[in-house]
RNA sequence: GCCCAGGUGGCGAAACUGGUAGACGCAAGGGACUUAAAAUCCCUCGGACCUUGCGGUCCGUGCGGGUUCGAUUCCCGCCCUGGGCACCA
């Protein structure tokens, strides 16, 4: 195979020389290929993904984790037989790109494929068992030529289509800002207060495919709970019923949508979005009602800012007759409810809704009691809602009616009248994709005078991003240039108009785990490779996207199925969503209030003799700094701790096993320079012993059935540790245990003083065992100490060992014996003591004697293997 | 505001299906080696108390309750921290 000894003639009787080891075994990997992923119908194929970065100059703490843990995974299962795909490549469209533009007068093209070429060698120093055959970047043109011609197959069938809805617009930069970008209700960079404004833009209708994304997720039995949860969530699928509630001047009719049918007696006020043409129309004869849609035309359009505003409301004037006792009721325009949401109206019942309960209260509206606890007393409304079901009150015919009864009676009651029927609404909304920036794929459509809108035909695609542009900051640069937009319609030959907007940058990581099969595909978006690779078997990313961004590749996964694409309804068959990484954080407090945040790796840290934080001085001034407390691993804060520093300081193995040690994946992660100095310690440790041993030769193989009981102890411990990080390592994904328990063997092995060959041949293959296990997380030191313990070729081909059950057999076993349940003795018995045997030495342990003695046992329980609990009485 | 998580020694964590709370590591303290330092090795390490010692007792997993022979684990209520909320990715 490969001539991999040569380095070993090398390094071994040296001291472990991370830097040098690792370069020389990524290059043997690299000249043999050893990690390309070839089809293979007649093995069992294991595609292992990690989420692929956005190229924003170097890789941060957060991606070294969630590849090493990709790569742990990709490495173990290719031990255990699998053929393995683990590839990598880059979210190269986005905002960052645009802002270091308008920052450094560099193109986004430019700057990006930078970013992509350093970030790519970063990886590689890392040592990820990655397929670099299938590197692919999203703005590439060969990439989303392909989702180009998927979206104009959207459009035909249906799928895509074209509506109004409302942006955050920035008056003074004349650009549409992203959420994040507005702060504290205003532009970042102008200061200026948003404008909402409305905009003609493209939608994909995810909400045709509701019902499948919620029902497919009880097949997601490798998708954490929680994921799951939230998008249920977020899908949001309910039964309820639309109400029409016609105006008092029988003009028109206001639709709302309730999932509490069984409160409709209960409304005492309808309200409408400040936007909702009924509102705007009341406004143009009453000035305190335009002044307030004014005013709520400058609210950023985020949920999450919409949610915690202040509520308020102004009566419109407008009245409308209850659907069932015809009373009037007033309608109101209130900040809370969203145009684009529904029908932009809800039926208001303070009496059982918290929120409407609060505006109630503050304008004096009506609050009327019409639910109560079945069989009670009327519910307590001075201090708040009464939101829990019940049974109907005050509500006339209906009284006594249950709650969950509400829906049906009320449906035909105003079904009959034409003014309400049970309607299931969804809280997704439609995928709005248009985003009116540069640095994105064109959006594929011809605006043609006589023919409409007209999708660009296949043979023309893709439309390719003009990439020579620097953007300014000011609106978006494509709509500014005529080369790029002015064009001819595909249908008429006339003269016509490019779509300027881009797509949303979900779009693009939406498939790209399907283009990892085939990304040099020309003729097609897939071919079959994609399924022979589908789905994915494990997919590795921060819990940050388990809303957004797989539910967008999950209905993209569908939406390529319905197209013959792909056939499989769901892409990734285990998803693992890890933690974030998180540091100390310095500050000093500036004059003007604000704070100067300094990196951790510039802090002198003080500490009481507890070892807790008291303080800290900045290594440059020795003067003090604050502690700002352990967060979030960011630029804002100043607490990022760069991953190449480490890597050239301690070496990538290193740097693998601390990630990999100091918390299992799922819980974020704190970094801590000493746990890196301990993790570097072990692995010195080790490759001490492993050297000491081999200097002597190395061993035979241990013959079984002469072993004194200190060597049986010795491939117990050898053993059990094996089968631990086995089942951490396969069934868990806590590779942190499954360190923690190569750690202990390791000090076992290092007390052990070998006196013959047995003892050197139980040692070892206690030795290999720790290498093995070790090589998916550390693989270079692996393959090095592998070489020393006498053997050839790459340690990433070997099998994963086997657990030796004989290895694990013990004569004797030591039980906890408690009385009333507190510990109070242990006892050792033979393996196959009986149970009366059993209570019979835990009675008789001297200091479990001193509890029971005079006192009655009413209860003995023998947990087998584990414990004896004696329930004494008196 | 809504949805989803998490909270255990000085610190990161472990305890897998309700069965010995704190494995493994870090920090700290003590010792060995050294002319010295670094490195390395050994010992101690949740708190309070009892005991010459061996060892033992009580308390302790965010807070308050509950279920159970037994609760970090299950149930109810609360507090705090983090993630997401549709244009950051």
């Amino acid at each position: 195979m490969c001539n991999c000894d040569f380095f070993i003639m090398g390094f071994s009787m040296q001291e472990y020389q991370p830097q040098t080891l690792e370069k020389a075994i990524q290059q043997v990997w690299n000249e043999n290929r050893t990690f390309k992923a070839v089809e293979d119908p007649d093995r069992e194929k294991f595609y292992c993904l990690s989420m692929f970065p956005y190229p924003s100059g170097k890789l941060h703490m957060g991606h070294v984790r969630n590849y090493t843990i990709g790569d742990v995974i990709a490495r173990f299962q290719r031990m255990q037989g699998k053929n393995v795909m683990q590839p990598m490549g880059w979210d190269a469209f986005g905002l960052p790109a645009e802002n270091a533009a308008i920052q450094n007068k560099v193109a986004p093209a430019q700057w990006t494929r930078q970013n992509i070429d350093y970030m790519k060698g970063q990886l590689k120093s890392l040592g990820f068992a990655y397929d670099w055959d299938r590197e692919l970047a999203t703005c590439d043109p060969d990439y989303y030529k392909w989702e180009q011609w998927l979206f104009t197959k959207l459009y035909e069938k249906g799928l895509a289509y074209r509506k109004k809805s409302v942006v955050n617009w920035d008056p003074v930069d004349q650009c549409v800002l992203a959420n994040e970008q507005v702060i504290d209700g205003k532009g970042w960079r102008s200061g200026a207060p948003v404008q909402r404004r409305e905009l003609e833009q493209w939608f994909v209708k995810i909400t045709d495919y509701a019902d499948q994304l919620l029902d497919d997720l009880d097949k997601l039995d490798g998708w954490p709970e929680q994921v799951k949860t939230m998008q249920r969530n977020w899908i949001g699928r309910s039964v309820g019923l639309e109400i029409d509630f016609p105006l008092a001047d029988e003009t028109d009719r206001l639709s709302v949508y309730t999932t509490r049918p069984d409160t409709l007696m209960g409304v005492t006020y309808v309200a409408v979005a400040p936007d909702h043409p009924l509102s705007k129309r009341a406004a143009e004869n009453n000035p305190e009602l335009a002044a307030f849609i004014e005013k709520c035309a400058h609210i950023a359009t985020s949920e999450a800012v919409v949610e915690t505003l202040e509520k308020e409301g102004v009566d419109t004037g407008i009245r409308v007759r209850h659907p069932i006792t015809g009373e009037q009721l007033p309608v109101w325009a209130a900040n809370f409810v969203l145009m684009g949401y529904g029908t932009g109206a809800v039926m208001s019942v303070p009496a059982h809704d918290q929120r409407d309960w609060e505006f109630a209260k503050k304008y004096g509206l009506p609050i009327k009691v019409v639910i109560k606890p079945v069989g009670g007393e009327l519910p307590d409304v001075s201090e708040g809602a009464y939101t829990e079901k019940g049974e109907l009150v005050n509500s006339g015919e209906f009284d006594g009616i249950r709650s969950e009864q509400a829906l049906e009676v009320f449906a035909k009651v105003l079904g009959e009248k034409g003014l309400g029927r049970k309607q299931v609404n969804y809280r997704l909304r439609d995928w709005g994709v248009s985003r009116q920036r540069y640095w994105g794929c064109p959006i594929p459509m011809i605006y043609c005078d006589s023919c409409g809108v007209v999708p660009v035909p296949e043979e023309d695609l893709p439309v390719r991003l003009p990439e020579d542009v620097v953007p300014d900051g000011a609106g978006s640069p494509l709509a500014k240039m005529p080369e790029f937009y002015e064009t001819t319609c595909p249908k008429c030959g006339g003269k016509a108009r490019r779509e300027t907007d881009t797509f949303d940058t979900f779009f693009e990581s939406s498939w790209y785990y399907a283009r990892y099969a085939c990304p040099d595909q020309d003729k097609a978006m897939l071919d079959e490779r994609a399924d022979y690779w589908l789905p994915v078997d494990q997919y590795i990313g921060g819990i940050e996207h388990a809303i957004l961004h797989l539910l967008y590749a999950r209905f993209f996964h569908k939406l390529m199925r319905d197209f013959g694409l792909v056939h499989s309804d769901e892409p990734f068959a285990n998803l693992l969503t890890q933690g974030m990484v998180i540091a100390e954080t310095w500050y000093r407090q500036n004059p003007d209030g604000s704070k100067t945040w300094y990196n951790p790796a510039d802090v002198e840290v003080q500490r009481d003799d507890k070892g807790r934080i008291v303080g800290g001085v900045l290594k440059s001034d020795g003067q003090p700094v604050e502690f700002g407390g352990i967060e979030k691993m960011s630029k804002s804060k100043n607490n990022g701790v760069d991953p190449q520093a480490m890597v050239d300081k301690y070496g990538a193995d290193t740097v693998r096993l601390f990630t990999m040690f100091a918390a299992p994946p799922t819980q974020s992660l704190e970094w801590s320079d000493a746990g890196v100095e301990g993790a570097h310690r072990f692995l010195n440790r080790l490759w001490r012993l492993v050297q000491r041993h081999a200097e002597e030769g190395t061993a035979a193989a241990v013959d079984k059935a002469a072993l004194t009981s200190e060597q049986k102890d010795l491939r117990r411990a050898a053993h059990e540790m094996l089968k631990q990080a086995t089942h951490d390592i396969r069934d868990r994904l806590h590779f942190n245990t499954a360190i923690a328990a190569v750690m202990s063997l390791v000090n076992t092995l290092s007390r052990f003083e070998p006196q013959n060959d047995q003892d050197r041949a139980v040692l070892q293959e206690a030795l290999e065992l720790a290498v093995l296990v070790l090589s998916p997380i550390t693989p270079h030191i692996a393959q090095a100490l592998w070489e020393a313990l006498g053997h050839e070729g790459l340690i990433v081909d070997q099998p994963w060992p086997q657990v030796d059950e004989e290895a694990l057999k013990q004569d004797a076993i030591e039980l906890v014996v408690q009385v009333n349940g507190k510990l109070r003795g242990r006892i050792q018995v033979p393996v196959d003591a009986d149970k009366t045997a059993i209570l019979a030495a835990a009675r008789a342990e001297p200091n479990v004697q001193k509890f029971i003695e005079g006192k009655e046992i009413v209860k003995e329980i023998v947990v087998p293997g584990r414990l004896v609990n004696l329930v004494v009485k008196g």
